[in-house]
DNA sequence: TATTTATCCTTCCGGTTTAGTAGGAAAAAA
DNA sequence: TTTTTTCCTACTAAACCGGAAGGATAAATA
């Protein structure tokens, strides 16, 4: 049960812009590959839906690259993870019922709800900037 | 970031032997496929594992089956996860720091770290006995 | 205006993991 | 000796993961 690299790659990227939050000019992907030691190409994968999701701004051309669209105390890790991992519960049926033929009977459910909710709780409640102040 | 089959289906068929613990016939694969809707020959798969970390022991033959080795409210859920599914940590180098070398300088690990201890929390300290009458 | 620095957009691909299936051997009970 | 069950070794199709490739477009600068 792992977050995969579009989840760990992507928050180290949203940790880099939320220290670059405030400066005057947007941190390219460039920077942020070289800091990270990820590729641009990725990166530049990983960032597409993050900015579809409306947490980041864009500047195209020389001096261009990216902001936060919030403050970084308003923008949490588990959004990020959530756009990137897509939904984060550990089994498929805890947000979706129709995925389980024997949701009623099943002797696990509960189980897994009770797992879900530490997971959200954990991540749902720390932010960007907590997160780069830990 | 999902639990596969092995460690969703192993719960159940643990729950199945938590649930007929302390009767006196063992409890044969045919009849936990039946209810839990699981092809015999998967099971025979998950069960190794967890007969090999002695949660379970075996009786072979005719009116054979398997039992739980331990009382149900001395197995974790969190044992049993960890059998079928390796680590269930989030990120490797939670668990392994040569696994990253960044590890020293990385700004999120402390973040893992949390999202780590509230999984390991959540279902280390839930029995079957306990997750049974949930 | 030409060059450079960026983002933006689409496509492809090899390797690993997942989720099983297949076929039988050995043991114990009836 | 037949049936029931565990035990053991392979095999595999499909999905997912972790990127790389190649260029188009836009903005700043010289």
């Amino acid at each position: 049960m792992k977050l995969s690299t579009r989840g760990r790659y992507g928050t180290r990227l949203m940790l880099q812009l939320a220290a670059n939050y405030g400066k005057k000019t947007p941190l390219p992907l460039t920077e942020i590959a070289r800091r990270e030691e990820i590729s641009v190409k990725y990166l530049e994968q990983l960032i597409i839906p993050l900015k579809a999701a409306g947490l980041i701004e864009s500047r195209r051309g020389a001096h261009g690259g990216y902001v936060l669209a919030k403050d970084p105390d308003e923008i949490t890790i588990g959004q990020v993870l959530q756009i990137l991992e897509g939904n984060i519960s550990p089994v498929p049926c805890v947000k979706d019922p129709s995925f389980c033929i024997k949701y009623e009977t099943c002797n696990t459910r509960k189980l897994w709800e009770t797992m879900d909710k530490a997971i959200s709780k954990s991540v749902c409640e720390m932010t960007l900037k907590e997160a780069l102040s830990a």
